[in-house]
This record gives C-alpha cells, sequence and structure tokens, in this order.
DNA sequence: CGGTCCACCGGTGGACGT
DNA sequence: ACGTCCACCGGTGGACCG
C-alpha cells in the first residue's frame, strides 16, 4: 500500500478495498451519496506501510498539511480511473474525512512517539532510527504513558477510576436537584500515564508499521483498556484536532477544556490540566486571541495560579516537528509522576 | 415582492435586484462560485412586504421551517428559471444563505414585538392586528426595549457604558501581566432596555413592514445607536441562533454565555445573564442535555444561585409562537426595571 | 476594487443498537 | 439490513479596509 498513488497497487484491491465505494445502486436513505470515500480504506492504501515522523525522511519531513492531504487526493485519483466524468463526492465528504484522517494519523505518529518513550522508560535504551534525541529524564517504568485516540461520544469520565467518578457523581447529584447538569464530553485525544497493571505489557512500546486496519482497530480500540483505571491527576495531555479553524469552530475544545480543569483541578485536586489544539490552517491571527482566554474556573475562584484553558494552537510543520514537540512535552510533563 | 414565487415579480427585477447573480464572467478569486445566492435580494424578494408574526395568519401560523426555507426556494427557482441545466449552487453556499436568513428574519420578528411593545410601554395601547394577548406588566417609557442584531466580528462588551467598560478593562489588564486574556465575542442578538435618551424617538415604536433594503439597514444598523449606552444590567436578553444543529456546534453561544455570566454577574453586579439558542431542527436530544449546563462562574463560587448557562434551547413551531414567547419574556423580565 | 476577515451550516463515513 | 447518532470541516455573501 503506497504512500504515493500507484495503479498497480490500486489494480490489486479488492473492490471492497478500495478508497472508493460505488453507491449508486445501494443509495443510503435520504442521501443522495453516489460514491463514498471509504475513509479506513483509504488510511489502508496511503498510510499502511507509513506512519509520519516514523518513515523515510521525505516523508517525515515533509509538510504536515500536505502529508494529511494525501489520502483524499489517492482517493480521488482512483475514483477518476474508474469512473471518470461520473466521479463526483461532495466537498462536505472529504471535509469529513479530511477531519478525521487528521485526528487519526496525528494519533497513529503520537501512538509510535508513545511507543518510543514507554521502551525508554522500560529500560530498553532509545532507539535511533528515525533519528529524535534523546529525552533526559531519568527512567522509569512507572512513567510510561497510551495515547488514546477517543471515539465519538465519548465521556472522559469514563477513564477516571470509579472513586473519582463518584466524586463527580456526587456533585452533580447535587446540581440536578435544582434542574442542572455539568456534562462532560471528550477532546479528541488523551494522554493517560499507563496504570500499573499494564506497565509490562509490551504492546505499548510497539511502535507501529502503518494504519492497517489491523491497526487502525488497536489504535481506535486502545481507550477501552483503560477506562475506570486512570487517576485524575494523570490525564497529562488532551488534544482536539481540527484540520482548519473557523471562528465560530474555537469553541467545543474551549469548554470542554474549562470543564475538565473545573472537575479536575477543583474537586478532584489534579495539577493543571493540559489542553492543546492542533491545526493545519489556522487562517488568520483571531484564533490565536481566542485561546488566550483563562480558565474560567481559576478566574472565578479568584486563584493566584489562575492559566489558560487552552495551553496552545500548534500547527505541526512536519510530521517529525510533532514527534519532537511531544517528546518534549512527555519529557518534562513526566517528570510530576515518581519514578 | 411576494412570499411566493412570481415569475411575474422576477421579470420586473433589475438585474442587479435578482436573487441570483451570475459571476461566471467575474469570478472571485480563489473561489469556483458560479453563481451566487444575493442574501439581502433574496430577504426583499420574499420579505420584502412580509414579516412574519406580523402578516397574514397564513403566514404568521406557517411552520416557521419552511418560512425561512422560503428564499432559498425561490432563489432556486429563479436561478433554474434564467440558468436551466448551468444553474447549481454549493451546498454550503445554502447552508450559510439559510443560517443568516435565520437570524435575520427572526431578528426582524422580536424587532416587531419590541416595536409593539414600547408602544404599549409609552401609553399608547396594545395594537390589535395580528392579535396577540396584552402583556399585563404596568407600562413605563422606562421598560421599553431594543433589539439588536449584531454584526459578525462584534463585542458585546462595546454596547455597555464606558464606566462598566472600564471595570472590564482593568480586570483584564491584571490578566494580561500573566499572558492571559478573557476575550469575548457576541450572541447573534442582543435585547436591551432602552436607555434614557430614546424613550421619546418614534423608531423604536415602529413596526417595520418587511425586509427592504432600506429597512434590512435599519436593523443591522441599531446596534450602533446603543454603543456605550446599555447598564450592564440591562442587557435583558442574548439569543444565539442556529438553524440547525449538530454536536460540535454547539459551544460557542454555552462559552459565551459562560464569560457574559462571569463578567456581567460576577465581576458588575448584573442580574442573571438570560442567555438562549433558537433552533429549527435540534436533530435529536443531545442539544437539550448539553444546554443543561450549570453556569461555571456560579459553579466555582460555591454561590446558592447556581443557573444554567443556556436558559433554554428553544424550537419556535410558528413566527406567531416565537412573537408570543418574546411578549411573554418581556413581560416577565422588564418587571425588574423600576417603572 | 481587490484582499482579508467573519461566522453561517449541511453532507458526510463509521459506530452502534434493533 | 436498517435507522439513528456522532462530530468531521470547507464553501460561502457580506462587511470592511487600504
Amino acid at each position: 500500500m503506497p504512500f504515493t498513488y500507484s495503479i498497480e497497487a490500486t489494480r490489486n484491491l479488492a473492490t471492497t478495498e478500495r478508497c472508493i465505494q460505488d453507491i449508486r445502486n445501494a443509495p443510503v436513505r435520504n442521501r443522495s451519496t453516489q460514491f463514498q470515500l471509504a475513509q479506513q480504506n483509504m488510511l489502508a492504501y496511503t498510510f499502511g506501510e507509513v506512519i509520519p515522523g516514523f518513515a523515510s525522511a521525505g516523508i517525515n519531513g515533509m509538510n504536515y498539511r500536505d502529508v494529511i492531504g494525501r489520502p483524499v487526493e489517492n482517493a480521488v485519483t482512483e475514483g477518476t480511473h474508474f469512473f471518470r466524468d461520473d466521479f463526483r463526492v461532495d466537498s462536505n465528504a472529504k471535509a469529513k474525512v479530511a477531519g478525521d484522517i487528521f485526528e487519526i494519523v496525528s494519533s497513529a505518529v503520537m501512538w509510535n512517539c508513545a511507543a518510543r518513550w514507554n521502551s525508554l522508560m522500560v529500560g530498553e535504551g532509545w532507539r535511533s532510527q528515525p533519528r529524535y534525541s534523546r529525552p533526559t529524564l531519568s527512567p522509569s517504568p512507572r512513567r510510561q504513558v497510551a495515547v488514546l485516540n477517543l471515539p465519538r461520544s465519548f465521556d472522559w469520565v469514563s477513564l477516571l477510576v470509579p472513586e473519582s467518578q463518584e466524586v463527580i457523581e456526587e456533585f452533580r447529584a447535587g446540581l440536578r436537584k435544582d434542574g442542572l447538569g455539568l456534562p462532560t464530553s471528550t477532546p479528541d485525544l488523551a494522554v493517560v500515564v499507563l496504570p500499573e497493571e499494564f506497565q509490562n505489557d509490551e504492546m505499548w512500546r510497539e511502535e507501529i508499521a502503518g494504519l492497517t486496519r489491523p491497526n487502525q482497530i488497536l489504535l481506535s480500540g486502545a481507550y477501552q483498556r483503560l477506562q475506570g483505571r486512570v487517576q485524575p491527576g494523570e490525564i497529562s495531555l488532551a488534544v482536539a484536532f481540527k484540520r482548519s479553524l473557523r471562528s465560530d469552530r474555537l469553541y467545543q475544545p474551549l469548554y470542554e477544556a474549562n470543564v475538565m480543569q473545573l472537575l479536575l483541578e477543583g474537586k478532584l485536586g489534579a495539577p493543571k490540566v493540559e489542553f492543546e489544539v492542533h491545526t493545519l490552517a489556522p487562517e488568520g491571527t483571531n484564533a490565536f486571541v481566542t485561546y488566550e482566554a483563562a480558565s474560567l474556573y481559576g478566574l472565578a475562584e479568584g486563584r493566584s495560579a489562575v492559566h489558560r484553558a487552552i495551553r496552545e494552537l500548534y500547527v505541526p510543520p512536519t510530521a517529525a516537528d510533532l514527534a519532537r514537540r511531544f517528546f518534549a512535552f512527555l519529557n518534562e510533563r513526566m517528570e510530576l509522576v515518581n519514578g
């Protein structure tokens, strides 16, 4: 499965494995979709043997926006090849798939970073290909992490150990008496401290070679292994991925960060909740200003150590930059965990 | 200008007044748009002599979703008439225009409600056509209101009197020292107490007959008259309009309501900030749950009188329902203003 | 008049439940 | 198989600025 479109590779695909599915004779009720962008097949096609940042220097250092755009590009090439002038997909289809791909590929990059990091933490040394500078934090198996790409409809509270969930539940019970609530949703990705019971599992130290369907399932299902096993202070990082920004599309992360900070810092005594937003097209500077907003919870309490709700709006230039930055983050943040 | 498409009316339009503008020979840079939905012309065409809720019984009681959909429907009819098979607009064009139309038409309905309300408040009695039940609050010129459809890029803080803006500025200055901020944006619409200097102006008591271009300008520019003249406690209602909902598109109002509550209630001593969301297609019940969220500011302070950030998610069945509900709101809320 | 910015939302691929 | 739900974002018309 090639990163660069290959007519030979495409020809060898079973129709169910193709990036474009012709559904003109099996339409979805109430939709006019003629061709589907089979997003999981697209990932397997373009990234089946490639994880950016852990591939060739050419890909690791390639403009990340172009890397992320490649699956749709390849799919359109395939669709045009098979269906010529009949082929058409709505811009909203590309938008949806491009967004999911940015999230899934970035999660995979961070998954491999975590694998490499964990391998160092258990005393296996620092892998050298491709080369990243070795973190300086003193290794400890207790400082391993898990990268969790969280699914649609998720509630990040379900990651927490039962005792912590109960604290939140009691708090909510009080609110419910007044017809109020404080629903939680989710960031796209969470980095958590690897619970003790998994610290000898090799799977958390294995870099994946590509986003084959089995590896997609491994990464997208990883969260299930950790539900109910994370301490409030062990949610080390939350990330929202937005391929491009619009001024009205900035607020789900901003709001969720505020809620996480109220519950984790305010009710559960956790240290600062690190929540960041990644994008490839910020479209102006307004978003950077919006994300300077102070965390409302800290403000209202009149605390001295008020901080931003969103720690940073990050625009990864290349996959290698994303990886380097994540290693640096781990090197700093994991010092909080007793080695 | 007919609510129902009329080939005769269309024929009499100058090309600059048409709902569809052919820009194939004058394309916008970096866009592939062939035909523009001229939204202001569309409003003038379909609502030039009609304000729903203040029109015929047929329109006032018509499904509001259909009312709001009419301008795009008429425009597509026009485009098909003039350009046959060449005519095409992207779904995102319809989406943008439909959203703005929902906002502008709903603002016009509420503008006329305010006019009728104000006329009662200055002692002119209760207009009877079309019939709405007479509010019971005792009339006072000081209880007049202004309905402000706020523009893109607006900052609601600019409505406040200078002294209040200064309080907020000082608060922000303190935050800036730590590299923090608390930027404000805006609801789509604000209902404010009419400042004393305007309480004899007739314009605030005049119902408009339709959304002709001059009337569009009157309504969209009204906010300029009140900037710097509103007391913190006089922002009576904030509204966000969202024609349809998606789970990720709920949060700008939710966040902005929280910020307004922190600043107006917390820093400026205003009573409860009423912020609501209107939609025509909630798509499930999830949004109702999301909007049960307690206001974070009140929560953190541990106050007794905690309330929701968003008071209600409202789905107007008809324009008459929207009008009735707004009259009822004014009847209740304006009691806070000394008569 | 051209370029930039703003905030609009509907069409989507996949997960899940019946 | 089918229906419902979820959260993805890019193409827009107009305001504003130089």
